[in-house]
DNA sequence: AAGTCAAAAGTCAAACAAGGTCAAACCTGA
DNA sequence: TCAGGTTTGACCTTGTTTGACTTTTGACTT
């Protein structure tokens, strides 16, 4: 496992179930042995709205970096829907963030979010001409399917 | 023998009796002294899906590519996954028909039925060339997801 | 109250570390 | 001989790590 990953995985076991957290860039640097950087690296890749996670942060002295677990809102399908109806193509990365957040959210089962990834990844899709602009359709299809179960 | 024989062989008694390994395509080329790209060559010729594997890979740092041995074709999923590596396309009728065939032997739920669905149904792919290969592909994976779960 | 400064955190681009693709060259057995 | 499988290498894409430089902020002077 690289060190991104240990760091995301380190950040979640302190996070544990509280939805909280508050951090300094350096002192987890240090402790990694890793450039400052890197963290916001991580958190920019692994901590991100989309997966349910708002970063807050303050420089200075006494500074330090807050991440917040934001709860499943009621109808985050019907949100996501609404946020498809504004483009024309859903890259697969914002596909992926998108499925893990509502699998953060519990909104959907663990199995669920491996058949959806699946079924909108780039492997899936592979050699489709516009696979942004079919990947929208296919899963806006899902998330009505959702909507309707 | 030739070379890429002898990789499949030593990627074989490496696997073992065991269901999945990761190797480096580096490392294993410069094993062999091959091109890395051979690996590519072993990989799409001998552990295909028809012969029973499944390949995953991940870039950049940290990165690797894993071979997934899967299950000898008893359950239903594998089955259907083994009845689509005989073919290139999969007609809407016919994906609903394996789809319900799932339901219908309790491997999924009715949610995930519907989620399935929706994600090869014409309508989730409509304007796509050659759909019926693209939805072949799709159900591969959602079908791979499944069995991994 | 204003100025200074060190202690945070932020930005960005370059370097590094994988794996992927594709086509040309190369074998080899009917 | 020649078609099909194999081997190689040049170039591409994606993901990670690092470091130099910038910005913001609170505490401490004056």
């Amino acid at each position: 496992m690289n060190i991104s990953s240990e760091i995301e995985q380190f950040i979640l076991s302190v996070l544990g179930s509280g939805d909280e957290i508050t951090l300094s860039r350096n002192e987890l640097a240090q402790y990694f042995s890793v450039a400052p950087s890197q963290i916001n690296y991580v958190l920019s890749t692994r901590f991100t709205l989309s997966r349910g996670f708002i970063v807050k942060s303050k420089r200075g002295g006494g500074g330090g970096i807050t991440l917040v677990r934001i709860a499943g809102g009621e109808d985050l399908v019907s949100g996501q829907l609404k946020e498809l109806s504004e483009t024309d193509i859903l890259p697969e990365n914002r596909a992926r963030d998108m499925v893990e957040r509502l699998a953060e959210a519990k909104a959907i089962t663990e199995r669920e979010r491996a058949v959806i990834l699946a079924g909108v990844s780039d492997k899936a899709l592979e050699g489709a001409e516009e696979s942004g602009r079919l990947r929208r359709n296919i899963y806006i299809e899902i998330l009505i399917a959702l909507m309707r179960k």
